[in-house]
DNA sequence: TGCGAATGGTGCGATAATCGCACATAGTGG
DNA sequence: CCACTATGTGCGATTATCGCACCATTCGCA
């Protein structure tokens, strides 16, 4: 039935990896059931053939992702040049501001974390790294992404937008939402400040894009790193200037 | 035919994806085809599926590893903790010995890097990155991994050893490679310098492993690094108590 | 101890999805 | 102009997959 050029099972293989996304350490068969919505003994077997290829396999009380996956991620960031081109330009860019700063693209809703960098001093990390996934609409990254991405994937984000607030600052009128991201886009930078994180702020520039899929650089700080007046214009300049070194991702080769 | 608890369509899905694992930017449905030895027609089908599911996207000339990929790398590295607990002991070691600091595991034939740091005076890298895939056999890293797997990988890794040298100073004779990695086993620790990359030598010391599959954590820097007497000493001293600040991976949660 | 629920493993027949050949088109280069 | 490669796709035969059903085991709890 339905579509002739479609492979129901590895779909379904893949929705089941897909449940490891949430960070999970270890899943279950039953939980893997629950969570795909896919038949019992269909999981069971799709679970074995994704040991058997590698990408699972068996922990204590349950299934987890294999180091695999890695090799697989270093596939694309090999294909970005991320190693040589970028992690250099992120790290000077770091240093330069005394800031976190990072690379990241988007995946369906989500911001993804490409390439991260963090300045020598920093003492205190997020947590966020390669792969880490923030939300598309209370991020400075996620607002310009959107700025850059269609409208219907703006409206998706609306849509899937989340019923409880991250902090008491979390925006959830869309209206305001929708102005936040065509102020992104008019002024060529987002901000936001405790909406995802209480005490942090990010500010995000675009990045010559890949394709359809638009990237950006954003930096992370404590909230009150930008009191200072004109902080914000040279985190803005470094990060433009960075954007530049860059250049167009993936574009060489 | 064959197993009843093997999905075959995923398997060739998988077999798919993993042609992007060599860092090829852009593949033609032609060049997987060939690299899979899979049918022209049901390599097609695969790659429209993959793209659906947004693990691939098309690009100029080709397919390419869509950011879904980091994703899932994503819950990987978040199962084991590594951006909190992990990367935070990466930088100080890399700090306090100048020098670039990694862990990694082991992947099928390959040594993967799970998180990697590099001190901040570091102008240079030699480009590899979390995902990156170095040789088991002509690293010290890989070395050290192949003395705490079993013994049939030790022998798969002789048996596809690589044809031609990486450099002047790789070891090919298979005897000598069991020596050195029979050494590894016996010192708690690995050397190597030049077989992989001319001018760079590293270091590697076991860490509390997950399950089956061990971990390493080492150190790259360049040959002359480790001339000074006394110096060798020290870096294993420095990474012998970060594997310990580490402690078992994702052992806790 | 005994019961019920949850988990894990597996056989099997019907169905439908997959396979892979075959035909067709377009672009490229000698 | 032809040979070669890339790409798209229809279709019949095959067979892999589905998902129900049944059984074994473990665990928690009364």
């Amino acid at each position: 039935m339905s579509d002739r050029d479609f492979a129901q099972t590895l779909a379904k293989g893949l929705e089941v990896l897909a449940c490891f996304e949430s960070g999970a350490l270890c899943l279950t068969l039953p939980e893997i059931t629950r969570r795909s919505g896919l038949d019992r003994a269909v999981v069971r077997r799709l679970c074995l053939t994704l040991v058997r290829c590698g990408y699972l396999e068996e922990g204590e009380g349950g299934l987890r992702l294999a180091p695999r996956v890695l090799t697989l991620a270093g596939g694309f960031l090999g294909g970005l040049q991320v190693g040589r081109v970028v992690q250099p330009v992120l790290r000077h860019a770091a240093e330069e501001l005394d800031m976190e700063v990072a690379l990241a693209t988007r995946d369906r809703l989500h911001a993804v974390y490409v390439d991260r960098a963090a300045p020598a001093s920093a003492r205190v990390t997020l947590g966020f790294g390669i792969g880490s996934a923030l939300p598309l609409l209370h991020t400075a990254v996620g607002r310009m992404l959107l700025a850059r991405s269609g409208p219907e994937v703006l409206e998706q984000a609306l849509a899937a937008r989340p019923a409880t607030r991250y902090t008491e600052a979390t925006e959830l009128d869309p209206a305001r939402l929708r102005a936040a991201v065509e102020a992104a886009r008019e002024q060529g930078f987002a901000f936001a400040r405790d909406e995802f994180e209480l005490g942090a702020a990010g500010v995000a520039v675009p990045l010559g894009g890949l394709g359809q899929v638009p990237f950006v650089l954003a930096t992370t700080a404590s909230v009150n790193a930008f009191d200072e007046p004109g902080r914000l214009e040279r985190v803005l300049d470094v990060l433009r200037r960075s954007a530049l070194a860059i250049g167009r991702i993936g574009a060489p080769r």
